[in-house]
DNA sequence: TATCCTATGTAACCAATGTTACTGTACACG
DNA sequence: CGTGTACAGTAACATTGGTTACATAGGATA
């Protein structure tokens, strides 16, 4: 197991503190698809990522899901983080996105890194900061652009995420993503077609224009 | 100085660094409508909110703005707090919602406090913690919420930042903080003042339904 | 092959919001 | 007291996105 966390933490914490966490970390794997956090779950412990990637979506009283933004190798969830450290239940929900494999850190040993390492200190900085960044391109998102505009930054992040231009999913997926309703979706999907900017195949997306 | 500060928190810091903040802080007061921060700043101090309220705004590149939340007394901006850290430019404007006094702390305190005082570590730990639940509550309202029920949220908290609730404000203004336009907010100001949410006069609204 | 289920395509309509244009009204100021 | 300016009311229309309903296609399986 320390092999894989020097992997995706080495050039993060110095080798004491990776030794620390290999030590009291809980290795988990999820398969595509596996709930990791529900909201309102209680969080005892904080995730590191260290393979695979996870979507972290809000919810409203209705139900309807919205995605926020996803996490990689190398991230937390500064939301959780800011769970435990609150003693706070969650408010998102994360689901692995692909097979995914993270450690668990009991927040006991939070505060005490918190004061030991510098490097820890620096982490859970720099983790709230990039998750305020993500926030805010989310609000840009949702508050600035149209559907489609938002429909083809989705496909492209989720690209990314994929390392592949072709994108696995069906638009009622998308849809529940984006919180609108399949039909949009594939008005909007054809129009972005006609448009030459993606390929349409059953079950699958290919994005062109990336 | 010292006093105000004790004032807005001696409940939060120890009495140590209550000091120090006094030593260091440098004390700025804004009258209503003045620019604090403006994105893209370079920001080299950290404001603590001794009075008054001060409103952060996101804009896009067409420049349309957004109202993100509102600050009060005891809150730091951690947008602000994570530009520092981050050595980044500010991604928001910041606006003084009314009369507003905040001690200014020079980022080189920073590191310095947050392994000196314990006290100092939650407080910027919270601040993160209060800043993503803010932003949550604003991606529920933009995503999940008709203009209308944004518009009558929106007249609350201005009404509960104001301590009145009669609220000064034209239409235009409303209508550029929800990124809308004046029209639409015309119009639903109207509906609501015919459901006896709100009752209108010329510069001011008074909030009924709170 | 017949059948069934899921995914997709599309029309027709509706609701919410944005836009343009014009009107009226309060208020400041010469 | 007249006039200009900012604010507010409202009609008419355009656009975006949401809903309902139905048709068709791909692929699995009996």
């Amino acid at each position: 197991m320390i092999q894989e966390i020097e992997d995706a933490y080495s050039f993060v914490f110095e080798k004491e503190l990776l030794q620390e966490i290999s030590e009291v970390g809980n290795l988990k794997t999820f398969d595509e698809n596996d709930r990791i956090i529900e909201i309102g779950d209680h969080v005892t412990s904080m995730p590191l990522l260290l393979n695979g990637a996870i979507k972290i979506l809000r919810e409203d009283k209705e139900g309807d899901e919205l995605l926020l933004y996803f996490l990689e190798r190398g991230d937390t969830c500064a939301m959780t983080l800011s769970c435990c450290l609150g003693h706070t239940k969650s408010e998102i929900r994360a689901v692995a996105e692909m097979e995914t494999s993270l450690v668990m850190i009991p927040i006991e040993k939070m505060e005490e890194w918190t004061s030991k390492y510098k490097s820890w200190r620096n982490f859970v900085f720099e983790s709230y900061h990039s998750r305020l960044s993500e926030m805010l391109d989310t609000i840009d998102t949702i508050a600035f652009l149209n559907m489609d505009e938002r429909l083809l930054k989705y496909l492209r992040d989720k690209a990314k995420i994929n390392q592949n231009e072709i994108v696995q999913i069906t638009h009622q997926q998308i849809a529940y993503d984006l919180h609108t309703s399949r039909v949009v979706i594939s008005r909007l999907l054809k129009k972005l077609e006609l448009k030459g900017k993606i390929s349409l195949q059953r079950n699958s997306i290919q994005v062109i224009d990336l």
